[in-house]
DNA sequence: AGAGCTTGCTGATACGCATTAGCGCTGGAT
DNA sequence: ATCCAGCGCTAATGCGTATCAGCAAGCTCT
């Protein structure tokens, strides 16, 4: 209907310019800003009579800021799947963006207008990009695009990647999960129970946690790797093995392990579940542990020994690192990363001869 | 670091003026506007170089468009329940959203700064609101608060309320489920099922919602309600009870119920409970259905007689609906209502004694 | 009385973009 | 030689706000 009222309209309607209205409204006094306190009466009366709302556009075309953070993500945001794994980073994403009075902008346009490359996977940078209305943004999904990477750092917009992400061409600012301590704490645990030869079972993927993951099974690097992919020993007792031909328990019995690491939480729930269905008890012929939560619902939920995600915190930090990195300029990037807990569960036990 | 490129910047790299570049950038050809082949490719190939992306809160200041939609919640967007009640309208909003290339944004900030009326309780208008950001604005939540309803109603923006709203100073556009008709559809169920005394347990909350579901199971409105709240009988089978002091199983003993509709889902499933701890059997002795969805899980999820809510639907529709008020300006208000379904569960059957 | 200070405000400008009137130029028609 | 049409572009303007230099008026002090 009626064009939004302006600070000019509010202005005509008191007797005084503009500037003054805009003075009055940030409250601003100083030696060379005085208003009369008669005056300010009469501006701040018609601004509640108008009910006048500064426009945020025009304010932040002035001031460059906006309180707005914007959250990009390579999946959907709000997937199908109720308990999603993402959910918590989110949880904890909006609960800091709250408490600090920002809203948040999620990029859910991206995907469509991306004309070159994969149709319809999103990207940051497109023709119609509104990357540019937040003050920064959270990046956020279990791989990022590496040009999308390269052109935010390479620019000024400010940015924090929940997750861990190699240099590119320039350190990445990141809140991530301490993978490395926390799977290297888990392998010392199975080697005090007595676990002599423990597989990994990787994805193969190349995402930066599932390289963390390994990292801290087999801190020793990628040395004695055969052709297959298979390792050789390392310290008498790890294995990271391919996703073998034969099936799990097949490979297991060929290497004679008492334990098995997993990367992902439903590879992990499927083992215990063909153990069992061979007649293999869990953990005393086989211990298996996730190194990562389980995404939906499943039974084994409560009972698999799995790595726990600090999830909600790493959302909530992300956004304090990235407010701070608006108000304090480009500092050097901020690379942080929280320790993982664990999940006690049940999978996790001394293999059978063990007193 | 570098400041961002603009159009003027482009503009001295090619030797033509920023009016040129905005020219070639929006594509503008017409019989007042001739850009030579020559000078657009320059003025592509700078633009392609330095990675320009036009600044959208510039953009939006002269066009009056973002094709960024508001979402307003009066409670947390992502609650720290998984399995959320609004989750599926968000997934609706988001597909529609992504769909359109329209990116979202959450007002998360809204409730810090209400200085005034309750603490911490979330407001949509307040000094420094970004609203005004959004083309639009979607409502989401149980209960709005009347005074920001009137004033959206009142003021141009445009928004589209989830699930029914009363009148707020003239009508409030709203994409709802038709609780009403789907609440009869039960009730009639139930009479064909032999149930002659079916009683109705609301949650006295003073949401539309809530109030239609109590317009489906009675149609003929407040007549013959007693002092206590209760209803008088009503084509001889419909019973609108208080909260009973001395429980429900006690209540319904007292009316002779064969059957209880319940606005909570959570309601329904405690009475289940209460009823099988008895020695009743559900449905033999007692017919239980629900009138709203599971929040959270529940044993009784699955089992509990329901109606299902087009949740997801009903957020993917109020994007269209939204978007297509602020294409095509401001019309009269939109207001539909969408076909609820119903979970058939094993809670709802013929009352023992029937053929 | 004039200088100098304080008070209370305004005018101008910039932010980055879209839009439009219109200018200078060229070449063909009259 | 003059006129005009078509072409290719630019200068100017506005969107709504924040900021700041500076102006006019009144006052104090010498």
């Amino acid at each position: 209907m009626s064009r939004r009222v302006t600070q000019r309209d509010i202005a005509r309607m008191t007797g005084v310019s503009q500037a003054t209205v805009s003075l009055v409204l940030n409250n601003r006094t100083g030696d060379d800003v005085r208003i009369a306190p008669e005056t300010r009466q009469r501006v701040l009366d018609a601004i509640r009579a108008t009910g006048y709302v500064a426009d945020p556009v025009a304010r932040r075309l002035v001031s460059g800021r906006n309180r707005i953070l914007g959250v990009f993500t390579y999946e959907p945001v709000f997937p199908s799947t109720a308990a999603d794994f993402y959910h918590p980073f989110l949880v904890g994403i909006e609960q800091r963006a709250e408490q600090l009075g920002c809203d948040l902008l999620l990029f859910t346009s991206s995907s469509q207008l991306a004309g070159e490359g994969g149709a319809g996977r999103r990207r940051i940078f497109h023709a119609d990009s509104r990357i540019g209305i937040a003050d920064g943004t959270i990046l956020l999904g279990r791989r990022v695009d590496r040009d999308d990477l390269v052109r935010l750092v390479g620019e000024g917009h400010a940015f924090v990647s929940v997750g861990r992400r190699d240099d590119a061409g320039g350190p990445v600012p990141y809140v991530g999960a301490d993978y490395p301590a926390a799977v290297a704490a888990l392998v010392e645990r199975a080697r005090e129970l007595g676990h002599t030869r423990i597989g990994y079972l990787g994805t193969g993927g190349p995402a930066e946690s599932h390289a963390d993951r390994l990292r801290g099974f087999r801190p020793t690097g990628d040395a004695g790797e055969g052709d297959d992919g298979t390792a050789g020993d390392d310290e008498g007792c790890r294995l990271h093995l391919p996703p073998p031909a034969d099936g799990w328990p097949a490979a297991i019995e060929r290497e004679r392990l008492t334990a098995v690491f997993l990367e992902e939480h439903a590879d992990a729930a499927a083992l215990v579940a063909a153990a069992r269905a061979r007649g293999w008890s869990v953990p005393g012929d086989l211990s298996v542990v996730a190194l990562g939560e389980p995404s939906g619902t499943g039974p084994l939920d409560e009972a698999l020994t799995r790595l726990r995600i600090p999830r909600r915190e790493m959302g909530w930090q992300a956004v304090e690192q990235l407010t701070a990195a608006i108000e304090g300029g480009a500092g050097p990037a901020v690379q942080r990363l929280l320790p993982c807990t664990v999940h006690a569960g049940t999978t996790l036990g001394p293999p059978r001869g063990t007193p």
